[in-house]
DNA sequence: CTAGTTGCAAAGAGTTTGCATGGCG
DNA sequence: CGCCATGCAAACTCTTTGCAACTAG
């Protein structure tokens, strides 16, 4: 199952990245720019292809943004991804949330739904407080 | 609130289609596909330009689907998408998640976390139990 | 040495936009 | 009639793929 492969400058490079990232959502094509700024560029197509192979291990979840595209984020280990995250739709911040409600309404949908939630690929769209207020005041 | 613009049978094709399937997430695609085989077709772009109108407005919910695209969902009501929806992301199965618990949970992350959560565009992902029983089986 | 990897560029899929024509009101 | 809507095709963005050169083990 392991087949990782090879062990390459490029790999090394995009999961330090991701590393360093641990919990936020990055998209291709920022590990791209990032690497091509830190002066060790590495094509975009071996971006996409060692995410693709990160995310069929498990290493990372990807997950599509309705703004941004793909979106891959990293966990060290796949029960530590126990958060959830919200994604404001006016100004497109993420937030992360770790509340023990969350956990409650897994077993619920589990036992009750029979479906088992995967915390790392569901994101809440909504409204956060700042967006929702600044609504409030241009809608008339 | 502009009731936009003017009243064309394009419009009223696509309308009709998104009544006939309520509830359901259709892709542009679809739509344009659909009314080619009626044997009335529409443009690919007035479709486009229709959904954006209809989402606009809060006629039609629009979310992105990893495998498949933009996909839209017409609720006749806005306050009628009192309920979510699960992704499969087995066989992609949608199940349609109406439930007093969830009511809860908006509150409280309204309360707890100034996050409002928008119903229609939320989509959960993880595994139905066919497909986990699936996946048990074929896992070892 | 050999097979897995990389990078480039071309190919694709899906969505948006410009512009001239056509149709609603 | 005026203005909005439509269609077509070109433009775009994001992602994937083909292929020759390259490199880890």
């Amino acid at each position: 199952m392991a087949r990782t492969g090879y062990h390459t400058r490029q790999r090394e490079l995009i999961a330090d990245f991701l590393k360093t990232h641990e919990g936020e959502h990055v998209r291709a094509a920022d590990i791209a720019a990032h690497l091509a700024v830190s002066g060790s560029p590495v094509g975009v197509a071996t971006v996409y292809r060692t995410l693709d192979m990160m995310t069929k291990s498990g290493e990372v979840k990807k997950y599509i943004d309705p703004d941004a595209g793909a979106c891959y984020v990293f966990a060290s280990q796949p029960c530590d991804s126990r958060h959830y995250h919200l994604k404001c739709s006016g100004c497109g911040k993420l937030i992360h949330l770790d509340c023990s409600m969350m956990s409650d309404l897994e077993v619920h949908i589990a036992r009750e739904h029979s479906f088992e939630l995967d915390p790392g690929r569901t994101v809440f769209y909504g409204t956060c407080a700042e967006c929702g207020a600044k609504r409030k005041d241009n809608d008339k």
